[in-house]
DNA sequence: TCTAAACTGTTATTGAAGTAACAAGTAAAA
DNA sequence: TTTTACTTGTTACTTCAATAACAGTTTAGA
């Protein structure tokens, strides 16, 4: 198969996850025009997403929804679980592993780590935070596949170097540090260029 | 002035932040390449950004710091500060409370929402926690300009609409529900679709 | 049985963002 | 003073994503 646009990988997520209310309530077939109404975006780019991933619909009856939801997870799942660890337990760390422990996904939050002497060692919604001196240690030990930085921005660079090192393949940087990294998939989330962004388009001669 | 990409906006952004820190450590002058290299992109891009806000450079001596920093104010920033409220008020409310109040930037925030008796009437840094069923009042009198939505997704739409009515003119939802709102500028900010792609990158076929 | 409406699947077009190429001009060195 | 190296500013090109257009097929109804 084919590697998927990145934007097709983030809009077959949202698929997954409001099919699968759908599901829920029974429901069998979907046309394309009733998931684009849900997401807010156009029926022809729902069947070029599908399309992309090799998944068949019946014509005049929509998609099987049960099947495209397996369909999906065998593109964007691995067999096994993925393995998170958060680096930097503060508010957004906690409030990440509420994210990750609430919804029902496909990722398996292995570890927390902190410098805070009060935080280490203790065990959060069954995750253990552990010591940033351990970084190297545990991600190996437990074959850690990714990892959130929510840690000072001072020290993410050099963190993101151990964890690359120690073999995670793919980083979320929530912190404000612009980092550079070879042998992994990087994400940078800004919080701040975010909010500024948004500021600037709120001027009232953007308005549509 | 045209209106700028979104893409030019998140940089100017970046380039604000890492001149102002150069600015401190009295560097007079920079070139495009030095400032790519901060930033890990390319020194077309930041020439390009720079001539779309009009700026212009020294030949062989590179651009004026303090200039461009004023001037990509003058682009980003609102004469007086945009004003931002919070709405739920939780671990990533929480989050980017301190981002804001920790940060030095063109943003003011003003009141924080939630439901939860506790919390309403609080006051955490300096700014007050009233209770949702005052977010028309509150919005239009302290003529709030953006929104943060960090609730329970099902409350995301609901108060969404309720909000843009107020008067809210640029709405970041971190909620995992799918908004859509017309009249403002709206950004979605999905963790979950964000962790999924990362992961589906992380696979070992796709490492370059 | 035939016709029309409805929906999928795919290719072609448009648009946005990033990259490359290069002309023009200046400072420093010869 | 002349030459060379370097850096800006801008246009042209490429790549990625979204949208439009339409051919093909099935079902329902006449």
């Amino acid at each position: 198969m084919e590697i998927l646009p990145e934007r097709t990988v983030e809009r077959l997520s949202h698929y997954r996850r409001v099919l699968s209310k759908l599901l829920e309530i029974n429901k069998e077939y979907i046309y394309s025009h009733e998931i684009a109404k849900l997401l807010h975006i156009t029926p022809v780019q729902v069947r070029r997403d599908l399309m992309l991933i090799g998944h068949s619909g019946t014509l005049r009856k929509g998609y099987r929804i049960r099947e495209l939801i397996s369909l999906i997870g065998t593109i964007i799942d691995n067999p096994e679980k993925y393995k998170v660890a958060i680096v930097g337990f503060g508010k957004l760390g906690h409030a990440l592993l509420n994210y990750l422990t609430e919804n029902e996904s496909n990722l398996h939050l292995v570890a927390l780590f902190d410098t805070n002497p009060e935080k280490i060692g203790t065990t959060n919604n069954n995750v253990i935070c552990y010591s940033v001196d351990r970084i190297p240690e545990i991600i190996k030990r437990y074959k850690i596949d990714m990892a959130l930085l929510t840690l000072p921005p001072q020290f993410a660079q050099l963190t993101a170097n151990q964890l690359v090192e120690s073999g995670v393949k793919g980083i979320i940087n929530y912190t404000s540090s612009i980092l550079s990294i070879e042998g992994a998939f990087l994400e940078q989330y800004d919080m701040i260029a975010s909010l500024e962004k948004v500021a600037y388009f709120t001027k009232p001669e953007f308005y549509l």
